[in-house]
DNA sequence: TTATAAAATTGACCGTAGTCAATATTTATT
DNA sequence: AATAAATATTGACTACGGTCAATTTTATAA
């Protein structure tokens, strides 16, 4: 009888997600808060959680999109050819998702995803770094005696293992992306490694 | 002039976990509240923040306690030879870190400490892991061209990534362990792998 | 135009973690 | 035994995410 979704329900919805995504460049991600978003938007609490299911999912989508771009920039310059290219290509990604404690929970939290037939956005973005990273391995110099999925998927592993270290003891940027490094060295190159 | 801690304050902490142990035995862990831990423990809620830092830090406690029991369990038997073995001892523990998603998150949470010098329990418990992997790996039927403790971590990594994927989708307890192994085998035995 | 039903919004209310100034208890000192 | 000081406990209070029955707005049909 009506169509599904009012125009005024999709400018609400994207008043509230830039209204956060304000708020987040501002104070950062962490310190946001549901009434200063509704209150900044205009809207009553209720209409926040009518548009998103909880504050999880708004900050899925804000954290999946800002992913996007750095997998955009990383993809860019072309594939990565060996270990220290595939390195420093991922750096800026992993700088951002350690740059708050609560960012890096936020995306372990929603990296396995629900269900596989409503991938989450951040779940997206992990499925599109193995893609991304497989093809690397596919067309470099990588050991070939497993799939390059696996290895994508191992890099991935090894990528939250030295991110969730850093936030271990007084780790600077430097030893994360070192420490990732030797994973890969191992991991990608097993015959070179020693 | 007074000695730093009462034995009433040692009771009363000692019964806040004695009850938050119970609760968590007979509902689960993501199920236990503050305000029912205090009330059965016959205390104010003031108390459990002044015996535990928050919910989490208890929680940290009781799943710390439980991976070393785990762990023991995993050590009893001597050392792992192969992969196979490695799996089929990880097997407990892996199914214990997955029993509620709750549990696996604050896992995540704290394997990471804060604080070199005062790592807390969980973070306790996968330092030990590295320990107990990093032999069975310098003693047994493994790669040698890198260091045990690199490969005990690289285990570790894998480990949460099985687990992390055993969240996502319709997966069963067992494809968590074979992906696992499947990781492992390309991990710990490189030539082998194929 | 009016009646009507779906869609969207509202805000008072709830659950639960965590705080803190006030109070009570314990122990050392005289 | 009285005093003093450190330690422990209390519970009303706050912060904040999330709920839901009631209300308002929008679009369709008669």
């Amino acid at each position: 009888m009506l169509k599904q979704t009012q125009k005024r329900s999709i400018e609400t919805r994207a008043k509230l997600l830039r209204v956060a995504t304000e708020a987040i460049a501002a104070n950062g991600h962490g310190a946001l808060r549901v009434e200063e978003v509704v209150k900044n938007a205009g809207v009553a609490k209720g209409t926040f959680f009518a548009h998103f299911k909880d504050k999880d999912a708004l900050m899925e989508l804000i954290i999946g999109a800002q992913i996007n771009e750095y997998l955009d920039a990383a993809e860019e310059p072309g594939r990565a050819k060996n270990v220290d290219e595939l390195v420093s290509r991922m750096r800026p990604l992993m700088d951002f998702m350690t740059r708050e404690r609560y960012i890096f929970d936020v995306i372990v939290r929603h990296s396995g995803a629900a269900v596989k037939e409503e991938l989450g956005p951040i779940a997206q973005t992990f499925e599109r770094t193995i893609e991304i990273v497989a093809g690397w391995i596919a067309a470099g110099d990588f050991r070939k005696d497993v799939s390059e999925v696996l290895l994508a998927e191992g890099v991935q592993a090894f990528a939250v293992q030295a991110m969730a270290l850093h936030f271990c003891a007084i780790n600077n940027q430097e030893e994360m992306h070192l420490r990732f490094k030797s994973y890969l060295d191992a991991w990608l190159n097993p015959s070179l490694a020693s």
